[in-house]
DNA sequence: GAGTCATATCGACAGATATCGATACGACAG
DNA sequence: CTGTCGTATCGATATCTGTCGATATGACTC
């Protein structure tokens, strides 16, 4: 086990701009406080049944985007809530927003999801 | 976007015995409510700074596996706490517990959060 | 069996989170 | 400028979650 690899290799994980594709620390070393939090809160944004449908329903559009008047009905949700599952999601930077007229359009910011699957794994496993 | 396809990646994906490396559906196909919920339900698991630094100590140790014992001092919580928390993983099946003595040990298991990472990916994706 | 030690469970509490109706805001159409 | 429509925000509420002290359980020692 290599520190300084380590220290690196987290680095990557943690700035959504470099990426590796798959797997890294958390089985390496064990994470600093900080790490963990910061771990933690991305895996929260996720971790809830409307969020996944969202993400899913945005991911798995013909164009790779949706509008937001088109997310109510699927999730069965009101309008409030599922504006405020969009937010959260934009705040973790897992999709991001872009106002046309007077419509919300939502796509994937594509390297987030990833980064936090390289920090779930090891980077002595082959990807 | 082939739905069969689809629905056979999500039966590896739910199913720990037979996994697929990396990177599977999600981006595919919008998630059921009940794929949903399950997948929210492991992600909780792990959406937890406390949790998160328990794995890394258990994957991080020489053996990996960890005494109880050991793992209350470095997480700065009560052993309550972490017993609970300890339980959770269990619960997820994301470690494993072993009774020897009086002492209870973890590791992990193993195909647990490589098949959460599968299901957060895409079946496009090389990996 | 009595005492000790490691761990799980219980009960209580504080803080976080999901949810929704109501309302505010901002963009467009007329 | 006024009305309409899509979306975000606010306020309130119910539920969930993390935390810990106290206690129960279960294993080993003597």
């Amino acid at each position: 086990m290599n520190i300084a690899r380590h220290i690196e290799i987290c680095q990557y994980v943690f700035m959504p701009e470099q990426i590796i594709p798959c797997c890294a620390p958390l089985m390496d070393t064990p994470l600093t406080d900080n790490d963990a939090k910061t771990l933690a809160d991305l895996l929260k944004a996720l971790a809830d049944p409307v969020r996944l449908r969202l993400v899913s329903l945005i991911a798995a559009s013909e164009t790779g985007e949706a509008c937001a008047c088109d997310l109510t009905t699927p999730t069965g949700k009101s309008q409030a809530t599922v504006s405020h599952h969009l937010s959260q999601l934009v705040k973790a930077g897992i999709i991001k927003r872009e106002q046309r007229g007077k419509w919300a359009w939502f796509s994937l910011e594509p390297d987030r999801i990833d980064s936090m699957c390289a920090a779930l794994g090891s980077s002595d496993r082959a990807c």
